[in-house]
DNA sequence: ACCTGAACACCGTTCAAGT
DNA sequence: ACCTGAACACCGTTCAAGT
């Protein structure tokens, strides 16, 4: 078998979910593949590249486009979630990836356009995809590290159903927040 | 001068400042301070400790509780940006620190406390500061790792007066979205 | 073109031993 | 009590050399 970007990826995904970011190191990602860790730097430059290739695997997985245009902002957010939670550690990838300006899938795109096609200009439509983005990587991010401290132990038990609370009230603050500068006329709650 | 856990934050606060994250190591703290990096450990269990150490530094650090009570959301948004724009990737080690439990500061608290005084109840109050203090960690981390990536050449230029705009835009929606709730009919979270 | 072998320059952490 | 020396088990990355 070849070895291609894509099943480097792969590997590394299957790492990720099974032990976590810390233990995805470029020698364990060779070693799942039957090969050494130099082998890995001529389809990557490097981790973070590979890494950035990940965070995009995450991100399109699944359905493509499957969502329909007529979601919303809650919708979007909530599958947003949906995804970094079918991952281990997948918020601090994307969010790091992100912050590197790496990846080439931009979870902030589809809210933006949602928005822009509802009339709001352009840097305010950025703004609030961002404002989204950022709360839903944040929630998710601290989500994902409570859960895993609680499966080691450290800590009592993650409250799934208290977060999934404190989620859905961030996204209904935030949608309010946005129907209010738009006067209410624009857009809908539900 | 005996090693003390505050001498050893403040090397870790000086490594940090000038050279990032990326090199705050057990071993160039030690160095800073004339020491075997071994010594560290008799007065931290780990580095996590001590970045959470570090974190509650960056938190406390200047004023301690110089911000009066009748500061609104907006004012403490802003505060609290700037004490992380204060040091390099600072909103990263504190959204790490926050994530893993550690760290004794709690950046939510005032928010909390400012919504609680209120009258909104207690989940109700915890919800909504923690969407403000994430969207204020998303915020930061991206600006300080662009305005770096942007020192290093590596992007075009940091732009500060759009983020700050960016900043401004988020803060105003969440702050719109909570007095919606607070005038309007009360959110439910349950 | 694609991968191995082997190294380089690091890490965090531990712990006997010194003082 | 507090720190050194020295090791252990790793890292990411590079690159001559093999095929």
């Amino acid at each position: 078998m070849a070895l291609t970007a894509e099943r480097i990826v792969d590997a590394a995904c299957a790492i990720l979910d099974a032990y976590g970011l810390a233990d995805l190191t470029m020698r364990r990602v060779a070693e799942g593949l039957g090969v050494k860790a130099g082998a890995l730097y001529w389809h990557f430059p490097n981790k973070q590249t590979l890494l950035a290739a990940v965070a995009d695997e995450i991100l399109a997985g699944g359905g493509v486009i499957d969502s329909t245009d007529e979601d919303g902002l809650e919708e979007w957010a909530a599958k947003l979630r949906e995804r970094l939670l079918a991952h281990r550690d997948a918020a601090e990838v994307v969010a790091s990836t992100r912050a590197m300006g790496l990846g080439s899938v931009d979870p902030a795109m589809r809210p933006r356009n949602m928005l822009r096609a509802r009339g709001v200009g352009a840097e305010e439509a950025d703004g609030m995809a961002q404002a989204f983005l950022h709360f839903v990587l944040g929630h998710v991010m601290e989500e994902q590290t409570q859960s895993q401290l609680a499966t080691l132990g450290v800590v009592s038990s993650f409250d799934g159903a208290r977060s999934q609370r404190y989620f859905d009230a961030g996204v209904e603050i935030l949608q309010a927040g946005v129907l209010r500068q738009l006067g209410g006329t624009h857009l809908r709650i539900e």
